[in-house]
DNA sequence: TAAGACTTCACCTAATTTGGGGAGAAGCTT
DNA sequence: AAGCTTCTCCCCAAATTAGGTGAAGTCTTA
């Protein structure tokens, strides 16, 4: 059975090269072509497709936003990336929205066929240069990353979270004092304006909001 | 001017398989071939590579030592790793190590050729299956890849790891022993028995290493 | 069936934490 | 200079937690 493909770009002709070239391969059939992203999931109940080709540069909804919506409405649908400029920042988006592949459009016609297939495949094929790119991002602080979710600020001053430090790891009032050089009461005082400012009531509460927001390194 | 390549494959029929590919393609010359990485950096120096093709296993020294010395030694010089085996392990290795791709022996002969040039064109080439491997590393849980502390037991029982959780959420005794339906002393009894099985003495300490060491979930 | 674990509960004492209040000194901004 | 934040310190009273000791019932396993 032929790997039904539906793509989304906005350029015309590049459309049209792409739906002779995969309809004109055995083992490959267009399921459908758009040229923009509007109403997506009707689009894609329609053409029931294996693997999408989608284009990153399209008005209205962009080719990073669709494949959000495709992934957490299709979740079994890979979609291949494609696009004319590899920044980082396109790339780095598309695979966290959840692209399978991502290729440039200077990519050869028999390449975007064997990609086509590989990320059919449960593959991630990706041009080179591409993958290089994602190599990079592995070694990068990778906070950036993950925590796409503000480590809030609370405005800690800096001996509150001394303070804070001293708490989570498991020092009582009086080990703080003693540690930060000042008086138990000083400590408590301390301790008053964490609990404010972290909305807490305890320490143990202190403790866990502290760790879970990465407000102590 | 063409493309010098040095193999190291303790395979000594692929190895001839090989070089007669790439010393038989215009454009690609093979610079020399060992089917062992000792004396490494001789064997480097002598054959002068552009790319080198890198088995991991290999006795002795193997690929992922090998391209540490690489990359440390000749930093230029980039590194395509091939093996036959694609264990999650092996592919983060290598990468860390500083390949700059990863292909299997599966690949098709003319791929390979394909790949050697991308690589000396400081591309990432990568097979699919590798590189969706790869872009899970991005989003799995980064301490499986930086720590390797393995989670501690503690041999918790079912009803201590719930106080546990709870004492981790900002419950007091009291609102455990609500919680759990079971009497202030008995949440006490547990947490004494946490205590010693956590080698604590403090609720903070028992919260903050029941989160750093995900003893909860 | 006896040993061992898990869970449950109780009492007493000591130590620690929490909540409320107030206050002085240093430093910065307006 | 007045206003603000930060860091410092103090007191009282109430609530909570820690440490020690003991014990009963259930359940699994040797």
């Amino acid at each position: 059975m032929a790997i039904r493909v539906t793509i989304f770009d906005d350029n015309k002709r590049l459309l049209d090269s792409l739906s002779v070239l995969i309809d004109g391969t055995p083992g490959y059939q267009i399921a459908g072509i758009y040229t923009d992203c509007s109403d997506l999931q009707t689009k894609i109940k329609k053409s029931q497709p294996d693997v999408i080709l989608m284009d990153i540069e399209m008005p209205g909804i962009n080719g990073i936003e669709a494949v959000k919506i495709v992934k957490k409405e299709f979740p079994r649908i890979n979609v291949l990336m494609q696009t004319a400029f590899e920044n980082d920042e396109n790339v780095f988006n598309a695979i966290c929205a959840g692209a399978s592949g991502y290729i440039l459009k200077s990519t050869a016609p028999s390449k975007i066929l064997e990609y086509i297939v590989e990320v059919y495949q449960g593959g991630s094929p990706m041009s080179p240069s591409v993958a290089r790119k994602v190599l990079g991002f592995l070694f990068k602080p990778i906070e950036a990353n993950t925590s796409n979710k503000k480590t809030e600020e609370y405005n800690l001053t800096i001996r509150e979270k001394e303070v804070l430090t001293c708490l989570v790891n498991g020092l009582s009032y009086k080990m703080i004092a003693d540690h930060c050089g000042i008086t138990y009461e000083t400590v408590r005082s301390h301790m008053k304006n964490i609990y404010e400012k972290l909305h807490v009531a305890s320490m143990t509460e202190a403790v866990a909001k502290a760790i879970n927001q990465k407000i102590v390194p």
